[in-house]
DNA sequence: CCTGATCATTTACGTCTGTAAAACATCATA
DNA sequence: TATGATGTTTTACAGACGTAAATGATCAGG
């Protein structure tokens, strides 16, 4: 498995596939088509990440059908060990610290994140 | 401000910065010392920094001191920021449940994670 | 003063990324 | 068959980034 970097740009392209594939450049055109970029420039994102081995295609008719190569929550994983090692040499629990001081979040949220931390507590003893 | 974008190798500069402050070109080169990178490059890096205004810096006799133009706190900020909107579209809890769910948390980390969620909490009431 | 050492700045070069048009290949229809 | 439409691939270009040497400016010591 070849190392490679999904850019900002490419991960918006990923999240159409991620949401739903296979599926053909024009889908993933249309799909995007609130955003500020051309339908050349998404061809191009697609052609990069297919190059760079994130996204697989095979020919249907006339089109390529292209999806993802890796699942959302492997691709999450890699980036969130490449977020914490940067900027927080790896510690989970500063980079928990802030965020909870930082961004706005639900009873919900809150409630069920209680939850899994229990979860993981429990599993320590 | 200016918007700006810290690259990794840019990253280790910062921190050293952020460990003392303010430093010349030197003595950055030395606490980078067992990294990668000649010293050729760490001064590259730290002129890309000033350029962007990340870092700043006042001449000192024949050499200049260079300090950060931002805090590590701040800066974490807008990496995490960035990270959460790229990868999760902002959202917070399955970041925080994939992170409980892969990453090896000690059970001070997880005592001290529960007391911040506690307190979250309470404040929601 | 001259020369070497030292520090900062400029230059170099390849790859990646952002953005997108141009060129090419293939299909469908008149 | 010719032409236009359509989908893919190639090309373009600027800036960022990784990595580092080359060059320029200044200082210090003989």
């Amino acid at each position: 498995m070849k190392n490679y970097r999904i850019s900002e740009a490419e991960w918006e392209v990923m999240k159409v596939l991620w949401e739903q594939s296979p599926r053909t450049a024009n889908e993933v055109v249309e799909a995007l088509k609130g955003q500020k970029w051309s339908a050349a420039t998404i061809r191009t994102l697609i052609g990069r990440l297919a190059r760079k081995g994130a996204v697989g295609f095979r020919k249907s008719g006339r089109e390529y059908l292209y999806g993802p190569s890796i699942s959302r929550e492997e691709a999450a994983r890699r980036e969130r060990g490449s977020f914490l090692r940067r900027v927080y040499d790896g510690a989970v629990q500063p980079m928990v610290a802030g965020l909870l001081e930082d961004e706005n979040l639900s009873a919900e949220d809150l409630e069920s994140l209680r939850r899994l931390l229990d979860e993981k507590r429990r599993g320590r003893k």
